[in-house]
DNA sequence: ACTTGCTTTGAAACGCGTTTCATACATTAT
DNA sequence: ATAATGTATGAAACGCGTTTCAAAGCAAGT
């Protein structure tokens, strides 16, 4: 394939002439840029997109660094990603780590290699320090809550999350309560321990271990708890589940064994997803989809602007009550 | 950042000999390969892999154009795609088009200025035409059934899996049977549509237009499909629903304005999602995630093998029977 | 008439890593 | 002893596009 000095030869200018004429700069008379596009066409000439971003120092690609897609929170975030990605001329590049260390490690060594201008942490296992030595690489956005560690980030409480929805529990009367999680670690998994423990104290109720159901991601996953719930000797009354899907795992398998929802147990899901309108499931509803494009809008700000204050952006929950809680 | 010439000065050796070391080349003395390393360790050296990309003509990126990622269907199969590029070491970029055609050629081109190595299309607007302007840029995979044409693709016989389901209601006694879908255009829907002709008139039933459901991609959608069934003034007594989300949405509005399935409505899915064992749904179970797989095993095998024989390959579906139909 | 600023154009450096080819020396085979 | 092959190393070209700086000519302002 032909190149920009093959071009300009044929042209019959210099390859600085052909580069104005490419990019649209002024200061070439229009015989020579006629000439230049002609020879575009007979050349059927293209740019090494490869070339470009070495000489300029710069893509216009971000990365995104998630354990797997196939899950609605990270499909969700991604779309908010890519709605404002596209929006500003960006390509997205995935980093799949199934929360393996040295894959993040090596997405993060990605961003210092150039091969991205930012990189989006929808989750990760790696440890804070790992962001913190990459820093000076280019802008990495967490979708978490970072506290005050110095990052840039978007994030929901998931604190306030879990203790608003507690919350509602105790005042509902609830005292024997449990959750549904995906994962134990992590700063958001932590958070809602957190609230867990203080609200249960807050309400003079002892949390029990073994009402917290760990693995929790899929609707199949919703089936398995029910089935646990059912062989437990002592039951929680409540259930919050950290995703809509395992909660309507649990809702439709209660109703296929005949566990009575709320009356012998309450439900309240998180994430708004379609099915828990149409299953009737309380849920908190988190802002995926916005808290992604915000993280894109953090990371195109610091590109256009060179503005390296790395600020925390909290978006809001919502609690809304249907029939299971 | 120090560049490969820094550190050959920083080590005093040559680039080459820099650029042995770094790629693990043989024919360096013990004592100068130290010395690079050495150097690394000192200057905190990383390629830049935009140049490395540039003077090998290649990269690790294989693209993924998709309408969008928040649908089961597009979500499975970048999960398939996904495991096999984390396999060989490749990344993914993502080019989410919303089937603007525009966009879609915008990624071709992308393909022609060397981004990515391949190109995966998902599903697409654009004609064939495009693609086949684009073949010599690099390998394209397409996910669908293209007949004739000479291209690599991966896909599900949809005309097949339709004729089975068709057909297996045609013997179950039905005559007045529609179908949900979410595009009408696309080869895959006009597969489908096909099927649904011939096997109707293969039954002497005259199909009827109005019991074709568009625009059916989410569970919502689903909820509206049920409500336009009951405002009918003859419905069908089943429905073919290209998607167990769908399919879902269907069954659960169903219950909750007290439509009887599959007494007065039979339904069928597509997918075999989670949901639909939860919900007892029949479904065509659709391989997507090993479309995936497949897809990107195409594109690689190309890339490592230069060979350029354009395959078809087609994965099996399987009706999966169970209580909605 | 002279000075300043704009326009036009091209040579060559810059961005940065890989590869090729030449040179010199050492080892092995004949 | 000589030829062939292997080892070690570096100069410079290659991959390809952007940008800078110099040179020349033209127009406008003083």
């Amino acid at each position: 394939m032909a190149n920009i000095r093959d071009l300009a030869k044929e042209a019959g200018v210099s390859v600085a002439t052909v580069s104005r004429v490419l990019n649209g700069y002024p200061y070439v008379s229009e015989e020579k840029r006629k000439a230049v596009w002609e020879a575009v066409e007979k050349l059927n000439y293209s740019k090494n997109i490869q070339a470009v971003h070495l000489a300029k120092g710069r893509t216009t690609i971000v990365g995104v660094m998630l354990p797997y897609i196939h899950h609605p929170y990270f499909s969700a975030v991604i779309e908010g990603i890519s709605k404002e990605a596209l929006r500003y001329g960006y390509q997205l590049l995935l980093f799949q780590t199934n929360y393996d260390v040295e894959r993040e490690l090596e997405a993060l060594e990605r961003l210092r290699m150039r091969q991205m201008d930012g990189l989006i942490v929808c989750s990760h296992e790696v440890d804070w320090e790992a962001f913190a030595a990459y820093q000076e690489e280019g802008p990495i956005v967490l979708c978490e809550q970072v506290g005050e560690q110095d990052f840039l980030a978007v994030y929901i409480d998931h604190y306030q999350a879990f203790v608003q929805a507690l919350r509602y529990l105790v005042k509902k009367g609830h005292r024997r309560i449990g959750y549904c999680i995906g994962r134990m670690t992590g700063p958001n998994s932590q958070a809602r321990a957190a609230a867990y423990q203080d609200v249960l104290r807050e309400a003079g109720v002892i949390p029990r271990r073994q009402w917290i159901f760990e693995g929790c991601l899929f609707l199949e996953d919703g089936k398995r708890v029910i089935e646990q719930w059912v062989a437990m000797e002592e039951r929680p009354s409540a259930l919050l589940v950290t995703s809509d899907q395992v909660a309507a795992g649990i809702v439709l398998q209660a109703g296929r064994i005949g566990v009575r929802i709320p009356e012998e147990l309450a439900i309240i899901g998180f994430d708004n997803d379609p099915l828990a309108e149409l299953l009737g499931i309380t849920t908190v509803a988190l802002p995926h989809f916005a808290l992604g494009e915000k993280a894109f809008r953090l990371i195109h700000h610091w590109l256009e602007t060179g503005n390296v204050h790395r600020k925390q952006v909290e978006l809001p929950t919502q609690l809304i009550i249907r029939t299971t809680g």
